[in-house]
DNA sequence: CTATATTTGCAACACAGTTGCGAAAATAAA
DNA sequence: TTTATTTTCGCAACTGTGTTGCAAATATAG
């Protein structure tokens, strides 16, 4: 609790009742959440201060948004150095067909590519699809 | 005209005015579209009917589905040899941040990865993000 | 040229995400 | 601690994307 305060202060943002509660579902899921995932965890919240909450999170480097084959917004929380400046997220994203629980892999980094002649590269987002090991 | 009409039926569908505008369109272009770049392009066909042949477009194996970091769909040819059942896209897409359009680098593979125990890999999309060699 | 199966267009709907604004709550200042 | 200031919250209303059901129109097979 005293915990997630910090997280927030250090980030620039108010500690909030909502706010430290959308925090703690994501440490507890332990996977990328959508918008409607969070607001089923906690229906006295307000669907437009979720919606709020989520962009302001991801504007201050506390979640990042992880791209999907769905059309809804995904976000998991960022690890640990991730601040308003510098963003540092170059790790592969893994969903799983079986549980459709789509995960972080910390350790496994996006390759860089040589992508031919007048190619710059500024960010890369990978997503791998297949089987989890708890599947 | 002819070779539009070849695509549609080596691909199990008919031959329709709109479903050879769309397939034309996405030729002059040569990036990935949405649907409502797809409508702007052709006011006069009904927009469930674009959406409605874009899914079967991606059923067939025309287009497939490119990942962006924003939530609207989008869609860019398939490359040959891609049928009902065989759907063979391991290339890399790329969105320039400067002029916005997404394309395939069809020359360039997405490498494997060795995600760690447990895990198996059916298919991964990569988007690499930055400027293109014409901006 | 006719019969049949597919495709189209319309109306109505479901859901994701946004904007403006006044009320409430969190921090800063006294 | 109390007050002042700034941020956040909650509500209403709205925009945009994508879907479903059904009847009319059209493409192909016979």
């Amino acid at each position: 609790m005293a915990d997630l305060n910090h997280i927030l202060k250090t980030h620039g943002l108010r500690s909030t009742a909502i706010r430290r509660d959308v925090i703690q579902h994501f440490l507890d899921k332990g996977k990328a959440l959508s918008h409607q995932d969070v607001e089923g965890a906690m229906p006295q919240a307000d669907r437009v201060t979720l919606y709020r909450t989520l962009a302001s999170f991801e504007e201050h480097g506390i979640i990042h948004q992880v791209l999907d084959d769905d059309t809804v917004r995904k976000y998991a929380l960022c690890h640990a150095n991730c601040t308003d400046e510098h963003h540092v997220d170059n790790h592969v994203h893994f969903k799983c067909t079986e549980c459709g629980k789509t995960k972080c892999l910390d350790n496994v980094a996006i390759p860089t590519l040589n992508l031919g002649r007048g190619y710059t590269t500024q960010k890369a987002d990978l997503l791998v699809q297949g089987v989890c090991p708890d599947c």
